[in-house]
DNA sequence: CGAGGATAGCTCACTGAGTGAGGTAAAGTG
DNA sequence: CACTTTACCTCACTCAGTGAGCTATCCTCG
């Protein structure tokens, strides 16, 4: 059935088993995502955006439109979209970037956290709870492995 | 910053960096998903759905379109047209269920199974020589891991 | 410095993916 | 055998995202 397009190496086989595990998780994610969005009346593009902005507030990284743009694998036009719902909305600010002139920078707002914290909380805290159960050793492993997955795949 | 809405506990911490490093590979995953779309003409949602009914055929499963609208997270219209553009562009076929008369059944072209593998398949290939490189009783904890963060998000 | 080009972000007009309303036919159910 | 439910579909419409093209700012090099 098929087995031609597929390497048939069993020890290979097992290591694919993994990483499809790996991409039904990411599917399910993606799912909660729409749902989040279909309960608050949000577009799924929107609270993608959200996350990657709280994302890069957590690292401390500038956040400007063109690189939620790259973010979300948009275009500028539609960022710009997204920046006017989720300002109209108060989710986001939009502020003048002091270092250049042409750029803004996206910060967003308390409500905002607050909102996705509500929805997102308990699902990550179920997700932390869950890994916290290992050692720091297989956390570290978990680690190693997740960011060579990020790297094979961009 | 914002310390208010998480928890402060280092040991969930440690945990939630995993989980943020988690969903970073599923977003790393949709923009290749999206970016395969971009390269073949098709749309995101047909790629999507393209993946899951692949999914369905490794499992043994069958493909129904109710079935796969609630996998994408939408109405049964929107998957009707997505069945169509895939149809017309012969990469799905729809087969009528003998035990279901009001019912079909969805199934992958040999070109789509291949014009997949021709993208997936190096990206697939890199994700699992990186994942063999780990002892079988690792695999065996990253399965079992990745299974608990499915059941968390489900 | 100042012209030429690159970059960041935007508006406008348009396309088409996805939705809501509602229809048909087959399958269960009393 | 009526009555409801389920699976899938068509139709009309909305609005998210794109391409074309604009403005303002920044960078580079003669």
């Amino acid at each position: 059935m098929r087995e031609g397009v597929m390497p048939a190496d069993p020890e290979r086989a097992a290591a694919l088993e993994v990483v499809h595990l790996l991409r039904d998780v990411a599917l399910r994610l993606e799912l909660a995502v729409g749902e989040f969005a279909r309960t608050t009346g949000l577009h799924g593009t929107d609270v993608r955006a959200l996350i990657r902005l709280l994302d890069a507030e957590r690292a401390g990284a500038e956040a400007t439109p063109s690189w939620l743009a790259q973010q979300l694998g948009m275009t500028s036009q539609a960022t710009t979209a997204v920046i006017h719902r989720l300002e109209a909305a108060g989710h986001v600010e939009r502020l003048r970037s002091r270092s250049d002139g042409r750029s803004a920078q996206l910060q967003v707002s308390d409500s905002a956290v607050e909102l996705g914290w509500q929805f997102f909380g308990p699902l990550l805290n179920r997700m932390a709870a869950e890994t916290a159960t290992l050692s720091p050793a297989d956390q570290a492993a978990l680690k190693r492995w997740l960011t060579a997955m990020a790297q094979a795949i961009g």
